[in-house]
DNA sequence: GCTTGACCTGAACCATGGTTGAAGTCTGAG
DNA sequence: CTCAGACTTCAACCATGGTTCAGGTCAAGC
């Protein structure tokens, strides 16, 4: 059972990811991605890879800045495919930041709606302005 | 009944907003806010204007952006204090605004969730990826 | 009327998250 | 072996949302 490993060149990963090349370029400049490279100086990227730039992708939609994300991923054994555990974690570790956000925006919904009851004539009343 | 129109240094402002004046000259470069200017160019502010800075500031921990905040600002009446019309409405418009990023994150976090019972380990299943 | 602190402008700088372009190198199909 | 197309790096540029600084002016209290 010879399994080849799969590899893909810095454009078919970005194809597949979606993610434009420059794009998989600066990830790896800022720690987030990681590539073999060819004798040729070129990149070689498992196709675990694939998995970790979805999860990149993702967890920005949620708002987690890069450098947060890359602190996450680092946690990842060097060179192995992310374990499920640690895509378990991972999804946990932003459930909770989501749910933070939630609750942020959910208490300036609130805010907001008590100022349009409240018009913002008075500061003493605006909880915007308190 | 002579009502002094009470006017604010930048510096009041800033003080009474909690807004630095680097920012409040930024807002206004950007026309988020508007000043009067003494004989020798230094502004005055409105006290209507501390509600403005309270609005913009409520509207970016929302994450609308400055230059949206900015769309709706120009909606209100030259020179005019905001009336309570426009508040109400404008809350109501975040209001919308905060929902949808509260929708898009429950989204999110349903998406996250899949992905940490599945384990990511097929893209076939995988949430993320697909 | 003098002095000091607050204010003015414009330009440069910062961080984040990238995109674009130039100039050169590699790879693989024919 | 050749040659087009994909890849390389580095630097510059973009947008957003500001901060900082230099050099100069204004305003208010004594």
């Amino acid at each position: 059972m010879s399994r080849a490993p799969i590899e893909l060149t810095i454009g078919e990963l970005a194809e597949r990811s979606g993610v434009p090349a420059s794009t998989l370029r600066y990830y790896e400049r800022h720690g987030l991605l990681r590539s073999r490279r060819t004798t040729g100086n070129q990149r070689r990227y498992a196709e675990a890879m694939l998995r970790q730039v979805a999860f990149i992708r993702a967890s920005q939609q949620v708002g987690i800045p890069l450098a947060e994300i890359g602190g996450v991923l680092g946690f990842l054994p060097e060179g192995a495919a992310p374990t499920p555990e640690f895509w378990a974690r991972a999804a946990q570790c932003w459930g909770r930041a989501i749910d933070e956000r939630i609750a942020a925006l959910e208490r300036r919904r609130e805010v907001f709606s008590a100022c349009a009851g409240c018009g913002c004539l008075t500061f003493g009343e605006c909880a915007l302005v308190a």
